[in-house]
DNA sequence: CTCATTAAGTCAAGTGTCTTGACTTATTAC
DNA sequence: GTAATAAGTCAAGACACTTGACTTAATGAG
């Protein structure tokens, strides 16, 4: 009788399927096209004109879209464009990283509006855990401070922090960060928070916000090469961060490199950590960003060997990138001093020879991105913006519900 | 007046897509699971047993499903479970590869009903393409004599050959390959057979295969690490075969190593081509597989000199893998003889430490997958079917119909 | 100045697909 | 023998997109 094997299957659909996909299409295309008229979103999306009127109706209900004046635009009626209203929806990202953690507030198109970071004292989750709580308390407190209806509008809490996760530890960690990367994070920021939270490392949270108000803006198929203490790449393929099976793809800092007989991850040879070696300075200095980025600006001597070091191997990366994920581009962030991020990008060119390198190229196959403490905790808000009002398969599906 | 300025969105979805979404799901499920009830059905989709009823009894008119003897499971009426009809649909498989080209016809559950091969003239495409039609053609007509119907379920022509697609020659291409991969392919064929034709790489080709009928059989995150004449990878991400911006994502072979200050692709350090310069032989001797298979299994000693020194660089193509793309299995296949990947399968273990290192898992980190010299053939030939029947994204949106 | 043309947007009825809830059928457990 | 359980059907209903005619408001040609 208990035959019970468990059957697997993709969910299916049905009307609210369909209509939330909709209303995800309408979002998206004001977010890449900036403000449309509703025949201008109905010859976009294939959908009638009756259709979109009726979804933009709603989302104008919804406090999501609202109309502006009236165009003309030659013969005809004169077209009423709609855009996406800012305070439509807001998310908290937060940031974890090694010795301090930073949140902000954000909203329907990726402003910040609100920000603040805190210390985080050694130990790991045992004393950081209400840190973090604090912050993510003071920030939404402080949002509500500063725009109506808040709480109402918010759509969920973004945590990132450093990979891998799920993983044995890698031994040199005196931060504690595989303390957090096996703490119970989503759990305990739910609990403490009652918000919908979502986790992912920091340069999936770098891709996102690159997607969202970055260069990766309208691009389907971008890969960030996240420079920070270590370094990751952020997927964006198909429209959507690729996460892998355990949330770790991309982690690219941990390619094992053969040379003289012995093996090296490639984030021990270009990261802000092996910079900070190289430097032989306290990576918990908290005036080190100021430092560093000054020093690169003045052209110091000891950088220039780190950046020359460094771009060698960040030149491969990208090589690598293009080879197995055939982006339209790939985009060099990271939570490193912009100064630094220029020496970089200056010392990497000219780029290896891949299957990137073709004739009709519109996109340069290298871009900067963002190069901000913050953009990792604005990614991070990003992520749930993102899941809330994004066109994805999921989001199709009985039970996404 | 002429803004024209292109608008992009995606776009939007309507029933049909929902009908369509839902069809493809009931196939999905029947084909990962064996027969299922309507009842099975409609719980694993989540869908209304009257949905699930309505839409079966479509299928089964069209001829894609049809039920089997009623099984009594305990209390309640006894179940009608229904199966997937393998002669439902048709589609042909096409390799091109350097000196043969091979063809398959395969049916709605993958399996190979006809096949053929003919040699390829030297002179690329211009003596090439009537011998490929013909082939074609040829496969056609016998299949038409071993089933009934068959051109009116032929749901396309997949066609595979060696990547990478669009770019500047890498040079040493004795067999041409580089004119074919300029030739107006996808034109030729369909100008040639009158049906709707595919085009990927040999390794995409071998991973479809493989997500079809081998080992990742109903698996969302597997790579498919396929050594051939060169070696490629075959990415399934998100249950879908991931093409990258323009069909070349996964070219693994093409990475460059650096070592002893030059630098080499990895597919000339592990692949048959370095196989065949290893043994100083004769790529195009026909008798070569045989040879070689003969070899690996005698345990010559040429032949394990060349699988040591492949297995390093397989290894950390494994581990490349791996990190990079965090899938729940690394299939290992390719069109090398049996014997010879087994070899290389035994000399590839241990694997080198990775994030795929996890307590709980289910599958191995490396299967083996087919070395079959059709297997590629019948990846090809898995494209059309599941562009035609498999849940996708793109498969519910206005703008596939 | 007038009026045909063009285009945005609305109205109201229509259509397709899934859902609901009651019902029928067939089997097992007690 | 009868209650419980489960598969599957029936018929009405709900929902979201579509259709085609209509209204509104502008331009441009004569």
């Amino acid at each position: 009788m208990n035959d019970s094997r468990p059957i697997r299957a993709k969910s299916g659909t049905n009307h609210e399927g369909t209509s939330a996909h909709n209303r995800r299409v309408m979002i998206d295309a004001l977010r890449i096209n900036g403000a449309l008229s509703r025949a201008d979103l109905a010859r976009a999306t294939r959908l009638t004109k009756q259709t979109v009127s009726n979804i933009i109706e709603e989302l104008e209900r919804d406090g999501l879209v609202s109309s502006q004046e009236a165009v003309r635009r030659g013969r005809g009626q004169p077209s009423t464009p709609y855009r996406l209203v800012p305070e439509g929806a807001f998310a908290i990202g937060l940031q974890i990283d090694r010795h301090v953690t930073r949140a902000v507030a954000v909203d329907l198109v990726g402003s910040v509006l609100v920000r603040d970071e805190a210390g985080l004292p050694p130990g790991g989750p045992s004393n950081g855990t209400k840190v973090i709580l604090d912050l993510v308390a003071g920030i939404r407190s402080k949002l509500a401070g500063v725009v109506q209806q808040s709480e109402k509008r918010l759509v969920g809490l973004g945590a990132a922090m450093p990979g891998p996760f799920g993983v044995a530890g890698s031994g040199d960690d005196p931060w504690m960060m595989e303390a957090w990367q096996k703490f119970p994070l989503l759990e305990t920021l739910t609990a403490g928070t009652g918000l919908d939270v979502g986790l992912q490392n920091d340069a999936a949270a770098a891709a996102t916000a690159e997607r969202m108000v970055g260069a990766a803006h309208g691009i389907d198929h971008a890969v960030c090469l996240f420079v920070g203490y270590g370094i990751g790449a952020g997927l964006i393929l198909n429209g959507e961060l690729y996460r892998g099976t355990n949330g770790n793809a991309g982690e690219i800092g941990m390619v094992l490199l053969f040379a003289d007989g012995k093996s090296t991850p490639l984030e021990h040879r270009a990261s802000l950590a092996s910079l900070y070696q190289h430097l032989s300075v306290d990576p918990a200095d908290p005036g080190l960003y100021a430092r560093i980025n000054d020093l690169a600006l003045r052209g110091d001597q000891s950088i220039d060997a780190w950046v020359e070091a460094a771009a060698v191997d960040l030149r491969w990366s990208i090589h690598l990138i293009e080879t197995l994920f055939d982006p339209q581009t790939v985009i060099l962030c990271g939570s490193a001093p912009e100064a630094l991020v220029n020496r970089l990008i200056a010392a990497i060119g000219p780029l290896l020879p891949s299957i990137a390198e073709r004739r009709g190229r519109t996109l340069p196959r290298l871009q900067p991105g963002m190069a901000d403490p913050w953009s990792v905790a604005l990614g991070a808000a990003a992520g749930p913006i993102s899941r809330a009002f994004d066109p994805r398969f999921a989001a199709i599906l009985k039970d996404s519900l």
